[in-house]
Order: C-alpha cells, then structure tokens, then sequence
DNA sequence: TCCCCTTACACTTTTGAACGGA
DNA sequence: ATCCGTTCAAAAGTGTAAGGGG
C-alpha cells in the first residue's frame, strides 16, 4: 500500500464542520479494502479476463465486490467505482490465442463513475458487509444515457474503487479520496468473447449461463457458481482479510510461473504496473477537484462531458440539442452529472456537469445554468435533486452552494434511489 | 478477406405482484 | 389488518450464431 499523504488539513475539506471533527480522530490512510471472491478473479485473470460490452450495457462477470474496514462509523461515505484506461493501446486476439497490440488506443469515451446505490451512507453500514457492485454495467455506445460506464472494445481497463468521506453527494467536491485498485481485476472490454478459455469460465460460473453448460461440466471446477445471492454478507474478519490477502499475492506469483501469459510479450501489462507491489490493494488519497486545475469551459464544450482527448471533437456526445431550455417542461429526464474527480489522463478535473439525454423535450438553459461556465469551490451537486427518478422536482436554482439546501429546509430523498438514477462522470 | 460490431434468439435466473392461510 | 410463504408470469441477464459494415 502506498504511503499516503493528506494534501490539505482534512478540517478545512469536509462542508461538515461537526463530523468532520469528529473524524479527524481517525487516520484516513486506515482505511482498507478486500477484493471479495478474488479467487474466481484470479482464475479469470490468469486467463486474461474479458467483459463483454453491449450498446445495452452489460454486467461485469465477475463482477465486483468488495469490503472495506477503517471507516468511522459514524461518518457517511460515498463509495464509487471507475474504469481507468490501463495503457494507449488497442489490442487484437490474434491467430496464437494471445492478446497482441493491434494500435493505438482510440480517444477515450465519456468519461464515468458508478456510484454505489446506498451512497452515502454510515462507515457502520459499509462495513457490516461486503459491497456489491452487481447492478454496475459496461457500454460501448458513447450516446449512453442510462449511466452505464462507457469504455472502448478491445481495450484494457481496470476498476478503480473511491472511498469518500462526504456528508451527501454533493459534498464529493470538498472531500478526500481514497483510491484502490485490484491488479486481479483488469479486463478487456470486448464485444465477442475471444478467448474460449474466458467463455468457458463465464459459462461455468456464471448462473446466467446455465443453459450453456456441457452435461457433467457443471461443478467440475473447484469454483463454485458465482450468484448474487450466493454472496455472503458477513461482518468485517480483518484476519480473514489479511490472510485472504497474502495468500492473493504469493498465488499470483506462482501463477505468473506456472502459467502461459495471454499477453504477448514477456510481461502481463498488469503485472508490469503493479510489479512492486506487495499488498492486495493499491491505495492513493487524493483531493479533488484541484481548483487550480480547472480549465474553464464555454458552454458548448460544457455539454460534451468532455475528455482532453475529445476536445477537438465538434460533436456533442451526448446527443443533446443545444440551446436553453425551461428545466421544467423536461419529461422524465435522469440527471446526468459530471463529478469533479481525477482521469485517468489527468489526475485532477474540476468540471461539473448536468445535463439531461436525447430524447427529452431538452436540457436545462446552459445560459442561465448555475454552473455552466463558472466553476469555482461554491458550484454544488444536488440541487436538483429531489425528485429523482422521473421528473425534476424544483429548479431551484441558483444554489450556489450545498449549505443552502440545508439552510431552506430542502429535501433530497432517498439518495440511494436517487443515485442509482444518475450518472456520475468526469469532465476534464 | 478480415476484423469487429449488432442483432435476434433460446435459455436461465431474478423480481415482484397476487393469492391464500395463519 | 397484518404477516408470511407460495406461485407464477414478466423482466432481465446470459452466450451463440448469423449477418453486416468498414
């Protein structure tokens, strides 16, 4: 686990004067994450893991599902998970049933963040049991509007898992990240299987897949079939957690020995990145959005949610019209909203987005929108976000600030719904 | 021709409404 | 009126295979 270093006093980072205090008694840097199931990942990733990629969304398999320990318990938190790009490569199964670099990676998609559906919630309520992210899907159609996580086919990624001490949603913005990701984990995103080995291991399983199966095939792997529901829900066992995680890395090196890599060449990628390291999870904190590193946005390019690399493109990706539009004469729209976060590519992003998908009557007013254009530390997440899903509720705004839906009295709902409607990506 | 993507399909599990009994 | 368990149809999630486009 890497050292981590709080950028900033952690009083001055949460909009929550009175926890956060309180929380200061706790280090942030104890908190840890368990991938669960690692070992089925790890059967997968010996192999070189594929997800399928639908224009749909498709579920991760496996997919991901973790626990975490350290949190105060008292304290809320949200917990969300993104796909970091692992190179610049496309890559190509090719003729030798290896993975082979077949280019240069295209530009990167819209990028997103799942947020997990009790966000946020009590660092008790995360810690109770394991967190699944079974719900969380994968698309290759950048026009998605249903808050799936957009990558490229044939690329390779890797979850990235973010613990943020935040009061609500929208307090995201002041808080401090935790980061961790599970070499095991990587994947590349396909439209079609590539590699029988993968299918097999899909097919054997995976519940869904049942029908697939070989008579006499099923229950010949020492893995057993992997269902949500076959998912325990135990309370925090740190032992098991330790243990658990020694064992993933001495396994890992031996498998590195014993098995032909998929990857051509002499090294997992992977493996390459996480060479040195020696626990079962990567750590960083950081604090995000940096404000210096806001680059401001006209409105149109506010629209795109978009990437560096997509900043030439005259296209907007969402599909959206341009021009202002009454929020309240919009049918049924999900909020799409850019969270201020870190890329890959650029490690901290200021912007924030709403926006609403094609489709709909159309979006709020980019010119009279509360934050297009002006991105400063008093922009806010949520101020719509009370009627969610289905209908906006109350414009609202200007709200320049989440102090003022608490000062008003303003009432959010039931954010677990609610964010498991919304979208969460990044705007760099 | 090759590579990759989309779509329809058959099969499975999951979900939730309806119902009846305690 | 409430709770609990069962049933069943619809919805959702799978990989496969054919066909299409670049």
């Amino acid at each position: 686990m890497q050292q981590i270093t709080d950028l900033r006093n952690p009083s001055t980072v949460s909009p929550s004067p009175s926890m956060a205090h309180a929380a200061d008694a706790y280090h942030q840097g104890n908190i840890r994450m368990n991938l669960e199931y690692s070992e089925l990942w790890k059967s997968f990733h010996e192999i070189g893991t594929e997800m399928v990629i639908t224009k749909s969304g498709r579920r991760m398999f496996p997919y991901c599902n973790i626990s975490v320990s350290g949190l105060v318990p008292y304290a809320k938190y949200v917990i969300m998970v993104d796909m970091v790009q692992m190179d610049s490569y496309r890559y190509k199964w090719n003729n030798e049933e290896r993975w082979k670099v077949a280019g240069k990676a295209e530009l990167q998609p819209p990028y997103r963040t799942y947020v997990h559906p009790d966000s946020p919630a009590s660092g008790s309520h995360w810690m109770k049991q394991s967190i699944s992210f079974l719900k969380l899907k994968l698309t290759n159609n950048p026009l998605d509007q249903k808050g799936h996580i957009i990558l490229h086919s044939m690329h390779r990624y890797q979850p990235r898992f973010h613990v943020v001490q935040a009061e609500h949603l929208y307090c995201i913005r002041w808080s401090v990240f935790q980061t961790f990701t599970f070499p095991e984990t990587t994947f590349t995103a396909v439209t079609v299987y590539q590699n029988s080995k993968i299918t097999k291991l899909k097919i054997d399983h995976n519940p869904f897949a049942k029908g697939f199966r070989e008579e006499g095939t099923h229950g010949k792997s020492n893995l057993a079939s992997f269902s949500h529901t076959d998912l325990p829900r135990l309370p925090y066992d740190p032992q098991r957690e330790e243990s658990e995680g020694l064992l993933f890395n001495k396994e890992v090196l031996m498998a590195q020995d014993e098995h032909m890599s998929p990857w051509e060449g002499e090294q997992d990628p992977v493996q390459s990145l996480h060479s040195e390291e020696t626990m079962e999870y990567r750590n960083s904190e950081q604090l995000v959005p940096g404000q210096t590193s806001y680059q401001p946005q006209s409105n149109h390019e506010f629209t795109r949610m978009a990437s560096p690399s997509t900043v030439d493109d005259q296209v907007d990706h969402n599909g959206f019209e341009t021009g202002s539009t009454d929020m309240a004469t919009v049918p049924e729209p999900e909020i799409f909203r850019t969270l201020p976060f870190m890329s890959p590519s650029s490690p901290q992003c200021g912007a924030i987005a709403y926006s609403i998908p094609a489709g709909s009557k159309g979006r709020p007013g980019l010119s009279s929108h509360p934050l297009s254009g002006h991105y400063t530390t008093d922009q806010t997440l949520g101020f719509w976000s009370e009627a969610l899903p289905g209908q906006y509720s109350s414009p609202a705004y200007p709200h320049p600030h989440p102090h003022h839906l608490h000062s008003s009295g303003y009432n959010h709902g039931s954010v677990a719904e609610w964010s498991q409607y919304s979208l969460f990506s990044y705007s760099c």
